[in-house]
DNA sequence: TTTTGAGTTGTTCGA
DNA sequence: GTCGAACAACTCAAA
């Protein structure tokens, strides 16, 4: 019986074969395997998932499924409480050991440390392994012991560290144990229904995405051959193709960082990019670090102002009408249109133009970051538990940065140096298609008869702008004036 | 110990 | 049209 009891990999947002340390160490450990993803949707202090990440979730989840059985092993589905169902199972099949990857939010923590005690007490061993980030948050600290609250020097700092452990590559094979009849029921994926159905929403994203190890490997050989190289340059055009596009597969770990940053390492030790290009690329990499070590350091960070003097601002309760408005690109600045509605047509939004329709929540409407967070964290395929919530604080000026307060983005002028042919716009707000570049980020400003030219009725085809910005500013500014220390 | 300078992502105003 | 200053003031490292 001991010598068949098996380890047990409790699979979470690591979902991929190489760089897997706790699936590595299991299969190094000659005992026969159970890999285990349990989709938890109810347990105290885990975030429930978004809608658009189970639509991610279950793509990850049957590309893991694949991978696994590639090299001899499996994947077990079951649903309900981890805690229940980890005890449930070591009892079933007198596991010895269960491995995982850590994770950083405040009440997963909380929780996996109540796993841990809970496991220990029966006398099994819980391993947890980092192959979630480049350094662990608590190794990086400044002179006076202190965790960093401004990203240049936390970068450099962990510059000088000792580099980040080389990815692994994928166990050769794995024994897979099997399933006892008294360990908890398994679910088939497709039983967890994680995919919308009426309406099928996720359509669009499906030409789009590959989620999974596979979609991963190829999104980075994509942009090593091309986006990494013009990346310091391009990086804040969305109208240009410069991004990694890696971040949902950073959030799933269908990729790990180590992966991203040793690739993107080698392209410039060859000479295939630029030093340039390639270190702004990698101080990217070190912004989601950055997110996460603040989560680990200020664990409030979803919920509370980083800036607590935040707490006393005065923020609008925004109507539905008003709400809608902003969800569905519907506010009348093209640029904040065009960003609404690519993140609910593709699940994602380019880098700048989430700043730009975050500023106008924030500082346009007066609406709280946290209802912003939300919809991100519903809507976005990369909704991030570290990333989503730390720069929500960081647009609206409750966050870790000597952020100016004046910081108010125009959503014009921003719309004009970022897109200045209007490309981006007119993907996603066809409506203005014909308009010249010279209004289209102010159609509201363009002589009626160009506007009829152009077929644009305003407040029919598209509507006027749904706040003054000038005016809107000037609020802000007022409104930031009382919360001044 | 104190001081100084720089810090992802900006805008407006007036010369 | 371009340019610099001003907007307010915290963190961290280096001098």
């Amino acid at each position: 019986m001991t010598d068949s009891a098996p380890v047990i990999v409790w699979f979470r947002d690591d979902l991929r074969i190489s760089d897997q340390p706790a699936l590595l160490a299991a299969a190094q450990s000659g005992k026969p395997v159970l890999c285990v993803y349990i989709f938890d949707q109810i347990s105290k202090g885990l975030r429930p998932h978004g809608g658009a990440s189970l639509w991610w979730l279950h793509h990850s989840l049957a590309a893991l499924k694949t991978d696994l059985e590639s090299i001899g092993g499996r994947l077990d589905i079951v649903e309900g409480k981890s805690a229940d169902v980890l005890n449930t199972l070591v009892e079933a099949t007198g596991a010895s050991e269960v491995m995982w990857t850590r994770r950083y939010a405040k009440g997963e923590i909380a929780h996996d440390e109540m796993v841990k005690t809970s496991l220990k007490t029966k006398g099994i061993e819980a391993k947890s392994f980092n192959g979630q980030l480049l350094f662990e948050p608590w190794t990086v600290q400044s002179k006076t012991g202190d965790f960093y609250r401004v990203f240049t020097p936390f970068w450099k700092c962990c510059l000088t560290l000792p580099a980040p452990a080389l990815p692994t590559k994928a166990p050769k094979s794995i024994s897979s144990a099997s399933w006892p009849r008294s360990a908890p029921a398994r679910v088939k994926l497709a039983d967890l229904n994680l995919l919308p159905t009426k309406p099928n929403w996720a359509k669009s994203f499906e030409p789009l995405w590959t989620p999974g190890e596979q979609g991963a490997k190829a999104q980075l050989a994509a942009f090593l051959k091309k986006g990494i190289k013009i990346y310091s340059d391009d990086r804040n055009r969305p109208d240009r193709e410069a991004t990694s596009k890696l971040s949902p597969f950073l959030r799933f770990g269908n990729i790990s960082p180590r992966q991203v940053y040793y690739a993107a390492r080698h392209a410039d030790e060859t000479g295939s990019a630029p030093s340039k290009q390639v270190e702004k690329f990698l101080s990217e990499i070190g912004w989601r670090e950055f997110a996460y070590h603040l989560l680990f350091h200020a664990p409030d960070l979803l919920n509370q102002n980083f800036q607590p003097r935040f707490d006393h601002f005065p923020w609008h309760k925004p109507s539905p009408k008003i709400w809608s408005r902003w969800t569905k690109g519907q506010t009348g600045y093209p640029i904040v249109d065009a960003g609404m509605r690519e993140l609910w047509q593709t699940g994602t939004m380019h880098n700048r133009v989430r700043m730009i329709v975050a500023s106008f929540l924030v500082k346009d409407l007066l609406i709280d970051w946290r209802k912003g967070e939300e919809w991100f964290w519903d809507t976005l395929l990369d909704a991030d538990p570290a990333n989503n919530p730390a720069s929500w604080q960081w647009v609206a000026g409750c966050g870790a940065d000597a952020a100016p307060y004046f910081r108010i983005f125009n959503p014009i002028l921003q719309g004009e140096k970022f897109d200045p042919e209007g490309v981006y716009v007119r993907r996603f707000v066809p409506e203005l298609d014909n308009l010249s570049n010279d209004y289209i980020h102010r159609p509201w400003e363009a002589p009626p008869a160009l506007l009829l030219a152009a077929g644009v009725k305003l407040g029919t085809d598209y509507p006027r702008p749904m706040v003054d910005h000038s005016e809107a500013r000037d609020a802000a500014l007022a409104a930031l004036a009382e919360i001044k220390v």
